[in-house]
DNA sequence: ATATATATCGAAATATAAGTACGAAAAACA
DNA sequence: TGTTTTTCGTACTTATATTTCGATATATAT
């Protein structure tokens, strides 16, 4: 077989493992998915799913490495399709939240969140290359905003960058845990107190 | 033996179990603590434990509960020694940054982070009870804020609570877990960097 | 087409932990 | 001393990840 073929069939059967896990992922969660389950569901033998991957964490990194890559993507259109800094920050922050909605346990691991231990070496996802792409996406969106002048000129850009990322994955990520709280004691909703943080830090990064 | 007395010692039995797995939790990690080192790091039988606790997150779910006890407490004193907003703020930052420091592990359970799964019936440590106390504490030096006329008029007081614990708490963590990123791009320590964000932020919640 | 190499399979074995069962021993008590 | 309560020790059960390995099937080269 010739190594361009080989390595073709290789990520096929990759492909079709990973699809499989990530149904049943999905399906029945993380934790009740035994290997047994995964090999069965893509109709490999157990065997052969430890020659493609060397451990369930592995599978797991895969998926979430997957998902990274459509979230960015899906950032940088909010990204680029609007024009002004604010309709980008909007359209960022939505963004998130539609992803976080659709798709919870990722979300944790994508804000490095060790689900399964993120451990710094070996196939932790969030490698360089990711973050940087995430990083310089945000980095755009406060440029959009400097050019215009509405950004605060206080602030420096790079650190910025980290700061408004942590600050915006904070707000979803507690408002999605506190969801019952807030109904019970703010008597709103998720989409109200979103709606309310998301607009008082943008009005905290702009000129006022 | 008296009712009592019975209680004392099962309260004595309980506390010497649990500084066992504290112990072990804290230097081999969670998952690597095994029941049996728990036992034998405790000097009790296998069975004992059983007695006392009904599962390993139980007991890890008892330690979380008293470091979110002590961590409110630290809190508290932080805010209530302060007469201004500005200090109130700047040593509840403070006070978290040292608690995520000295016990990393914990942090992100009193954050909410499902680390062993945070089921919401049974042994949920982050119990309503302890959540308001939390949330108060923060509603006071809202509070102090508003007094002294130091915050935006366009902030609401309760939904603002929340805002400001989950922009923090996303702050402090990401902080953390890029804590490498910052020095190689931002040139940035973790403190100079947290400095930064904690001012940037609070800048955000004053009047200009 | 046949020999050789490669990929896959199936089933059993290993390893690790959590949690359970239960009778024996020890301690507390009356 | 006899009774009750607590603790112990050991072995068992269960669940699952990961490994092993010989058998089988598939593809490739000569």
């Amino acid at each position: 077989m010739g190594a361009r073929k080989k390595i073709a069939l290789e990520q096929f059967n990759r492909d079709n493992i990973v699809a499989a896990a990530k149904e049943l992922f999905e399906t029945k969660g993380i934790e009740k998915t035994t290997m047994d389950d995964i090999a069965k569901h893509a109709d490999y033998s157990k065997s052969t799913i430890y020659v493609y991957f060397k451990s369930k964490e592995d599978i797991y990194n895969s998926i979430v490495r997957d998902y990274l890559d459509i979230l960015t993507g899906e950032l940088e259109l909010c990204v680029s399709n609007a024009n002004d800094f604010e309709s980008s920050y909007y359209g960022l922050c939505n963004c998130l939240v539609r992803f976080e909605e659709k798709y919870p346990q990722y979300y944790a691991s994508l804000m490095g969140e060790g689900k399964m231990t993120n451990s710094k070496k070996d196939g932790s996802f969030f490698d360089t290359d990711m973050r940087e792409k995430l990083e310089k996406l945000i980095e755009q969106l406060l440029e959009k905003g400097l050019c215009q002048e509405d950004i605060r000129e206080d602030l420096e850009l790079q650190p910025t960058v980290l700061y408004v990322w942590s600050a915006i994955s904070g707000i979803i990520q507690v408002a999605e845990r506190q969801r019952e709280g807030l109904d019970i004691r703010l008597n709103m909703s998720k989409e109200e107190y979103l709606r309310y943080s998301f607009r008082t830090f943008y009005e905290s990064l702009v000129r006022r």
